[in-house]
DNA sequence: GTCTATAGTGAGATAGAC
DNA sequence: GTCTATCTCACTATAGAC
């Protein structure tokens, strides 16, 4: 956010939010050159071309993800919070810079465009998706195995976080049209959290079981 | 599907798997010709241009959906049923063109590509969008007024439920690598349909009414 | 490390013959 | 209604001066 960032850190930001916003056949280097105050040839100097640069974007937000995820994973509280945590990192980890879920969702379908022209770097991105899938899918079977949850089908219950926080955050103008605010204005942040964290808890946690909740915390 | 189409349909067949795949900047109209059986510029006879070609596309697999949604809302039973059923049929409609969903998904995205070469026909795409949140919040309200559901946020409900199905039926590879299977085996649209009937039941019909769950219903 | 210049390709779109 | 030919423009990428 400084000013006196590398010529690097410029082009790797400024791409970021063009490759969010108009995916990566949408992008053209010239654009994001001169977005990053460079004319284009000199983006040559620091990416071997359009491809790598991607991975490198791709790379570098899954990893801030990442690391706002393990932690949570590693905290030692019971299944049931862990959840709600886990949850709510990701929000935050996707209200953080408003580029973040849409580059995420895009990079889920633009695998087919930019894994034509192919780059090592790309594997990176692969391993860190698969090490974040893994530490959900690990949390929800506990859950499950430990009768914390109900008995749902772990994968299914990926699939249904991932719709629930990373599409709505990627939604734009279609969710901002239902909300009538800004998806990322803090009030719609923590009430996405609420909203989610109830459903969570009426549809996965098991019925049987002792549950204090504090009735209708702050609606509007 | 005969053989016997107009080169228009062809056309419109051909370009909604190509859009569904590549996306609106991924595709090129060269490809679509060929993959139709005809040259670039013949396209032009039947389209005024790519942006238009697009909104058409677009606009037919909406005015599919909301064909099969309309129905489910005008039946005359209780909300909760209504609501099961409007879940199930928009799965179906997802399930039934394995290209429906993600080009859905990349629509929500590509609005900034292709608003820029603005088309009449894109309102028709707007208005059915509009119709069928339309016929969904209507239902939740309805459901929550009457205390039939739980006292949720009905823009953030179809949120998840936009997220819980499109986006579902659209993660492609990322989808099959945590399901096993392909999306859309017959199995797995079961098993979806299934997940998320019970995390709305669990999660959002309210839990101090009498639930007749015929328990496990047939899981693996 | 950034620039100018340019190669080579393919894009969307138009004109007009048949 | 489909074709060939062509226009104009933007693209990724490279070469080489400074």
């Amino acid at each position: 956010m400084t000013e006196s960032q590398s010529s690097r850190d410029k082009i790797l930001d400024v791409a970021e939010a063009l490759f969010a916003q108009r995916g990566y056949a949408g992008v053209g280097l010239r654009q994001v050159a001169e977005a990053a105050g460079l004319v284009k040839s000199s983006l040559f100097h620091h990416f071997r071309g359009k491809a790598q640069l991607y991975a490198e974007v791709l790379g570098r937000v899954l990893v801030r993800i990442r690391e706002r995820l393990d932690p949570v994973l590693e905290s030692g509280t019971d299944t049931e919070r862990k959840l709600d945590r886990w949850v709510d990192a990701l929000i935050d980890a996707l209200a953080e810079h408003p580029t973040t879920a849409r580059l995420l969702l895009r990079g889920l379908f633009e695998e087919d465009d930019f894994r034509a022209d192919s780059v090592p770097e790309a594997e990176a991105v692969e391993e860190t998706i698969a090490a974040i899938l893994d530490g959900i899918q690990r949390l929800l079977k506990e859950g499950v195995d430990t009768g914390a949850f109900r008995e749902v089908s772990v994968p299914h219950t990926v699939q249904t976080l991932i719709g629930a926080t990373v599409y709505h955050f990627a939604s734009g103008e279609l969710g901002e049209g239902l909300l009538g605010r800004p998806l990322l204005s803090a009030e719609a942040v923590r009430r996405r959290k609420l909203e989610l964290r109830d459903l969570l808890h009426h549809g996965l946690v098991g019925a049987n079981r002792p549950r204090a909740r504090s009735a209708l915390e702050g609606r509007s």
